[in-house]
DNA sequence: AGATATTTGTTCGTATGTATT
DNA sequence: TAATACATACGAACAAATATC
């Protein structure tokens, strides 16, 4: 096994941190340098535990936090055994987008900042899927679309439609082949998912949300399949505007029933 | 000081891991859910190392991972001698769009990808700045463009230079009253400004874009001054398409130079 | 200003678990 | 199965930082 041709510690014997900054994000920064300056990719294995301790000197538990941080951050995964040690990881959108939403949690934006962007994106994201799709794709999304295709038969079943409404939105964006536009388009709907007052309004039953969304959802798919760019954005575009102004209303009842508590 | 009431771990006896999750990333999520869970909010203090070590049942190192783990990830920090502990810390934006950025890293997008983002996104951005700047705001941008209103004087200011361009793109996001709209064009910027391809481009000397990139911002900043929505919008966007069509025929000459070297 | 208490930060040595060969 | 190579976890001891008296 041939390890990857890295430059020794040339900064080993200093005291202890250059700006404060602790020995084990120190170290997780240099190893961060270290993937890039040598060009790792995705599987590529990191130097084991005991010899990333000699080179920068560090004792076990140290090496160890700044590798459990990488870990955190998603850049290595670690196995054990033999052969084992850590290795280069292409950090999954889930996990990103994760990390983001950490982001927004304080600081909520609003319903209309996020349709705003979801007026201008999904439509476009939309339109790049026409004439890609598969047979197979097809498949998928006629799948998602059946979990909400009727009548839900509990408050339990009411919410999962509902995510699984956003879910139709999300197979789209995994599908685009601008992964930029896929990967935002994907981050609004979490956004959405993971809001407060949207996990409120999700929660109200709602017949006929359900009923105007399927009805968008299959006209698009119609749409994708015949292949017309100009139908699927306007399509797109109605629906986008259509929920934006549902949640809103429902946004402001909430906040009337909150004030009403008080 | 009040401890926030948070139940007792539930779950401590357990014999080692639940599905396979490392100790120290279990305890991270445990801790995030607590925060969440007990509505902590940023500057609020969490149990200190002691108290933890002994709630879930872990050693001291073990703590430490974890909580180095949620420092990596921007959700504490911590402080040392009496009083100080970890503390929960709304993140940064630079560090999310860093972490974010890691997930590009390996499948870089393109050029294209990118500026479709852009153009749609910008010329909104600039638009909901319009009778929102103090003179305050009009001065701190016409500094930054002041740094390239002349000719550089060599490679290193021309180099900066450009990265002043995407500065004053990057101080209007800032102000842009749309929290998400604002970091999303943010994170564009800051995905161009790694691309290992922009990196080249814009290491090439090149006069005429600094005079139309300039011509395009001074338009603007102009457009805003006079509350002109419109104008706003449509000098934007040329701006844009100016600025992708540029960057285009740099990559491919680029690409060209590439394979004609091998 | 200085001593002291409190709390995190770092290290070492050791023991244990786990996957590969 | 056994040997091996590696990560994982622990606990004790010491160092550094910082608030408070």
């Amino acid at each position: 096994m041939t390890e990857p041709d890295i430059d020794r510690d040339d900064n080993a014997g200093r005291p202890s941190s250059p700006r404060g900054a602790r020995r084990p994000v120190e170290i997780g920064e240099r190893l961060k340098d270290l993937i890039v300056a040598n060009d790792l990719k995705p599987g590529d294995r990191l130097p084991g535990e005991r010899e990333l301790m000699a080179r920068f000197k560090a004792s076990k538990s140290t090496i160890r936090e700044a590798l459990g941080a990488l870990q955190a951050q998603g850049l290595v995964r670690t196995r054990t055994g033999p052969g084992g040690g850590a290795f280069v990881a292409a950090i999954d959108k889930a996990r990103a987008m994760e990390l983001l939403g950490n982001h927004f949690v304080f600081e909520q934006p609003g319903i209309a900042d996020i349709y705003a962007l979801r007026k201008l994106l999904e439509p476009e994201m939309a339109a790049s899927l026409v004439g890609r799709l598969t047979g197979e794709d097809f498949r998928r999304l006629n799948d998602t679309v059946r979990l909400y295709d009727h009548q839900p038969a509990n408050r339990g079943e009411e919410y999962r439609q509902r995510l699984a409404e956003l879910d139709f939105h999300a197979v789209l964006a995994d599908l685009c082949p601008n992964r930029v536009l896929g990967f935002v388009c994907g981050f609004l709907q979490n956004l959405l998912r993971n809001l407060s007052i949207c996990r409120r309004i999700y929660d109200k039953p709602n017949p006929a949300l359900r009923e105007t969304g399927l009805n968008y959802q299959v006209r698009l798919l119609a749409a994708l399949n015949d292949k017309d760019e100009a139908a699927v954005r306007t399509i797109m575009y109605e629906h986008m505007c259509a929920a934006q102004e549902y949640m809103e209303t429902c946004e402001a009842e909430l906040r009337g029933d909150f004030l009403r508590l008080r």
